[in-house]
DNA sequence: CCACTAACGACAACCATTTTCAATAAGTGA
DNA sequence: TCACTTATTGAAAATGGTTGTCGTTAGTGG
């Protein structure tokens, strides 16, 4: 059913970027550091390519506060973020309490086929030492 | 600082519709309702009506899987929501496990200035057992 | 009742994301 | 290596939620 990948110059240079990465892009993030560093990917490519990587569990595909679309290259299996609302550092965190909780939950409602999104956003070590601010004003 | 609130017909409207839903709706689902309900209200004014009860603290406003904002009357405090992915049906939820962790979790990377978000989705009891689908086929 | 200004709302602007569709180029078997 | 199939690309146009503009309307305090 699901159709083959093909390996292409463009889903190389994708994955390749998202690698050295260590925080959490935009996809128009992405297409502009692309294009900077020389391989041009064109915008609806990498869209395409991260929703197939997202798919496929390659990447981490969270929304921010404004809606926008972010993505990453994590490590496998279940996991959480720890995202630093300034500069966009981001720890890998597990979390077994919320997990665990998650489900009795879940079952105390009589709810079934559940997942849940836990997102702990806030000020990196650097960035609360330099007073940084969200969307700094001027 | 903050501008004085004026009491008129379009908030009236809009805070009254959610007062009746329980279940997390778009402020283009508000807007169709009010019409439908004889009451008419701008759709730029529901927008803004909304922003201003949800900084207010007045409404919850969460992102749903496709970035669109949606919008409930809760009760006062921090919460989180079990949410029905079906029908929209919603069940609040206080987390104390959560709380702890994030807490925890923060210090320990040093970050300050921490918010969490923490939703779950999954099937309501109801739609479980009509054997529902996230967006159902026809 | 008046003045002041918050609030309204039709419409245009924004902008991230998706769709369209013709041109390309992986992968494959001969 | 050479056709051949079809996944992939990408420029441009469409979509659609949300926000900005700005002249008009209407709370509210005096």
């Amino acid at each position: 059913m699901s159709t083959p990948r093909r390996r292409t110059r463009q889903r190389e240079a994708v994955a390749a970027l998202l690698q050295e990465r260590t925080d959490f892009r935009t996809a128009q993030q992405i297409h502009a550091d692309l294009r900077e560093a020389g391989a041009g990917v064109g915008l609806t490519t990498v869209y395409r390519t991260l929703a197939v990587m997202a798919e496929a569990g390659e990447v981490d595909m969270l929304l921010g506060e404004d809606g926008e679309a972010r993505y990453r290259a994590c490590s496998a299996g279940h996991h959480h973020h720890l995202v630093c609302r300034s500069c966009g550092f981001t720890v890998e965190v597990t979390a077994a309490p919320v997990e665990r909780w998650a489900r009795r939950m879940a079952e105390q409602h009589g709810f079934t086929d559940v997942a849940h999104t836990v997102e702990v956003v806030g000020l990196c070590p650097a960035c609360s030492r330099r007073g940084a601010l969200p969307t700094g004003p001027a």
